[in-house]
DNA sequence: GCGCGTCTGTCGGCCAGCCGACATCCGCGA
DNA sequence: TCGCGGATGTCGGCTGGCCGACAGACGCGC
């Protein structure tokens, strides 16, 4: 199809950049943002609740009556394929609010939240949310950029998985993963999360074998290195030429 | 990791159902379940715009200054490869609301949007998107939905990418559009979308040759039919068989 | 501190489907 | 109505990576 001419949006502010990618998509830190009445009005709400590590905050094919959200912790959002694999769509980290994809439809869950370490997290039946929303009318704004930022995080992984090969996929994801969840020391970003070569694997579409060669790969060649295993990037530079280096042509591309 | 219990959803009404796939991923239509007053309070404020076919509303890397309603017509939403493939996220018809996932966080569009057919748009500056929000409760209810349809259907296409071989993504992505966008008459569904075997092949991960030889066993299987280059579903059910006949074992699944 | 279950590392045969190429068809715009 | 550019249909050589199997390592719970 031909580049069309945008509509309204085709006059551009002078000099405005495109925002980078951990700008771009960083989640809503629905709590850290929550001014203090917002945040003493939701407390007296919320009930609270410790979550065992590996154990689920709601599951797949469940109710969907409370919107959730991480005070400590860290939590996985997994949808199952239909072998039974629970395929990590995102993590949350604290501040964040989940579980509110439901509040609008009030459907059951397509999706699980597992607590990978042992979590605290507030609940708010949907009901209270939406009265909490209506009275608090700054926390549209971040329930909102929540969703929209999760949607810009499967928009990126769709269009990984259909254009990429499975070093590339595996690539992408580290970097993806560094740039939302990566702890920044002296150039080597610390991923602090407990990842199998399964978990990676079910993530990017492809075998666990195959990717423990790719990680080898990379470790062999300065990439990252392992710790107690935890992934740490040494080189985001390097990782980010082997995710460029094999994109093939476009097919069909105007001009190509 | 263990099947966790759920916290505190894990207490189900009795004979809740989950909904079907077409309920729980309608995408809001959002002009169509606006109210007169607020209707007409939306005409008032928004721009129309007539967008001839193969045009862009808007386009990826521009800037997204405005939220769009489809009046009329056929839009579909897309995000570029690293090749310069257009890879279609999903389509929107008359009544939705798109390109709203900008409104909160100010940034750049990620995603470009292309009328399929002659469309009639609506746009709306940002500005005064969030201050009708504002004034209009009930339009941000409708306007979460929307990005939630749009989150699952994302969350979807990525089980789908990640757990599947070529075939069975292509008959799993037809009956997903059929559940979303076809028009049913006495058992066959119409999927008025002008679609490609390239666009398939960019949406699922293959090549255009692979589509053109699955599309054409679906054929003479009995399966679907085409008219004007547009898919028919003649047997919703043996695509459904089809889509589950490869369902590969689970990797590391508690009790496989 | 120790044992164990899970995770990682390796291997090589096999095949799903990529890809370049070419012929034919047909929907759309003038 | 007609011409043309883009779409569809087909082919077969080639290869990326799947997959089952096995050995060794190690993080975590007791």
């Amino acid at each position: 199809m031909r580049d069309g001419r945008p509509i309204d949006d085709r006059q551009t502010d002078g000099g405005e950049a495109f925002r980078s990618v951990e700008a771009q998509h960083t989640p809503s830190k629905f709590l850290t943002r929550l001014t203090g009445p917002d945040r003493a009005a939701l407390a007296a709400l919320a009930a609270s609740r410790r979550v065992p590590r590996g154990e689920a905050v709601f599951s797949a094919g469940g109710p969907g009556k409370h919107v959730y959200f991480l005070e400590s912790g860290k939590i996985k959002i997994c949808q199952p394929s239909p072998a039974g694999n629970e395929i990590i769509l995102w993590f949350c980290l604290p501040g964040e609010i989940f579980g509110l994809a439901e509040v609008s439809h009030g459907g059951g869950r397509v999706v699980s939240a597992f607590a990978c370490e042992e979590s605290l997290v507030l609940s708010l039946s949907q009901k209270d949310f939406r009265e909490f929303l209506a009275t608090h009318p700054d926390t549209v704004m971040l329930s909102m950029q929540a969703l929209s930022s999760r949607l810009r995080v499967l928009g990126e992984m769709v269009v990984n998985l259909v254009s990429d090969d499975a070093n590339t996929r595996i690539a992408k994801l580290l970097l993806r993963l560094a740039a939302r969840y990566g702890k920044r020391e002296g150039g080597i970003v610390h991923l602090d999360l407990p990842l199998t070569h399964e978990e990676i694997a079910n993530m990017v579409g492809t075998t666990r074998q195959t990717v423990t060669t790719v990680i080898g790969q990379f470790r062999r060649q300065g990439v990252l290195s392992i710790e107690n295993r935890r992934i740490q990037i040494e080189s985001e530079d390097l990782l980010t030429e082997i995710s460029q280096a094999a994109a093939p042509p476009a097919k069909h591309r105007p001009g190509s």
